[in-house]
DNA sequence: GCTCTGGAGTTGAAACTTCAACCACCCTTA
DNA sequence: TAAGGGTGGTTGAAGTTTCAACTCCAGAGC
């Protein structure tokens, strides 16, 4: 951790215009769903996992895996989930200590009202704005941001593993 | 709203890459400052943009306004941030309602320690692992979002008047 | 069979955010 | 000069997220 490579006038106009614009459109699709759907996009997400799985059922470490949940934080999800009916909390055939989430009618009914009108809001302040190149590098930087993620993650426990 | 124009596949790879690395990436850096200064990414950005500003000093409703904060958000941040004696509320010349936030010798010194690691993390995992390409790319990807929202904003403002 | 390490999941407390009032003050209008 | 509506800002409650324990069970090694 030598000197600090601070950035550039021009790599904060990036920045600027990364920060504003993700925290922006995250807060209108998160007010868009509370207001019309009564949930918040996180939940919305997990509903949306539950329902592409077989059996509309997961696996909690697996649906946290998926929805890229902590541990923690799925658990306090699906219990408020479990309160509205949503879904319910079954123990799992094999491993004793698993437990399955699964979608039940009602939750897969929000599910099926809340979805049009999230995916117009998507639509019109993403897709709708951009063009088609646009797109496509959205799709390779997210991609490379992510790559750079999970490499940076994999060396940290490289890292903690050579330390012992 | 007649029919939903539900996303096609390659939207939705799209869609998933977006959401996947600006969740992640966002949780990272806001880890790396929790841990390492103690505070939020939320509330560095308010750190950051007071000092900034002439004399560290900001009215509450621009301060809020320049770090996309509620009014209320602001108001339990700022509470929390006086705590730390990172910041400090005065009472406004002009006018008797309004309030500035002023950040302390303290709160600059938090904010000029916990810079250089929140610097090399976004580095790190952004500028690093995109293209020149892509960062001008990312810049005006932003633009396009942001502006979106805003003439979005500006519509719904219109209509509501003409509804009266 | 027993221990030991680690994985699956939960819990409670504290921190943070949202929402809907709410108060105090400014400014316009009559 | 007294309404009245709008702006600046706060508050409390409810909802959400994080963090650090903690429990329970599986699988490996002996």
């Amino acid at each position: 951790m030598d000197e600090v490579r601070w950035l550039t006038a021009a790599e904060q106009e990036i920045w600027r215009a990364y920060m504003t614009a993700t925290n922006e459109f995250a807060a209108h699709v998160d007010r868009q769903l509370r207001r019309d759907a009564g949930m918040p996009m996180a939940y919305y997400e997990i509903l949306v996992r539950l329902s592409e799985s077989p059996e509309r059922c997961l696996r909690m470490s697996d649906l946290a895996e998926v929805s890229l949940f902590s541990r923690s934080r799925l658990s306090h999800a699906v219990s408020a989930l479990e309160k509205n009916g949503w879904v319910v909390r079954r123990p799992a055939d094999a491993d004793r200590r698993g437990w399955v989430c699964e979608l039940t009618d009602e939750g897969f009914a929000a599910l099926a009202a809340a979805a049009p009108g999230h995916v117009s809001t998507v639509r019109a302040h993403l897709f709708d704005v951009l063009t088609a190149e646009q797109l496509d590098a959205l799709r390779e930087i997210g991609r490379a941001i992510t790559a750079g993620l999970r490499t940076e993650c994999a060396e940290a426990r490289r890292e903690a593993e050579e330390c012992e």
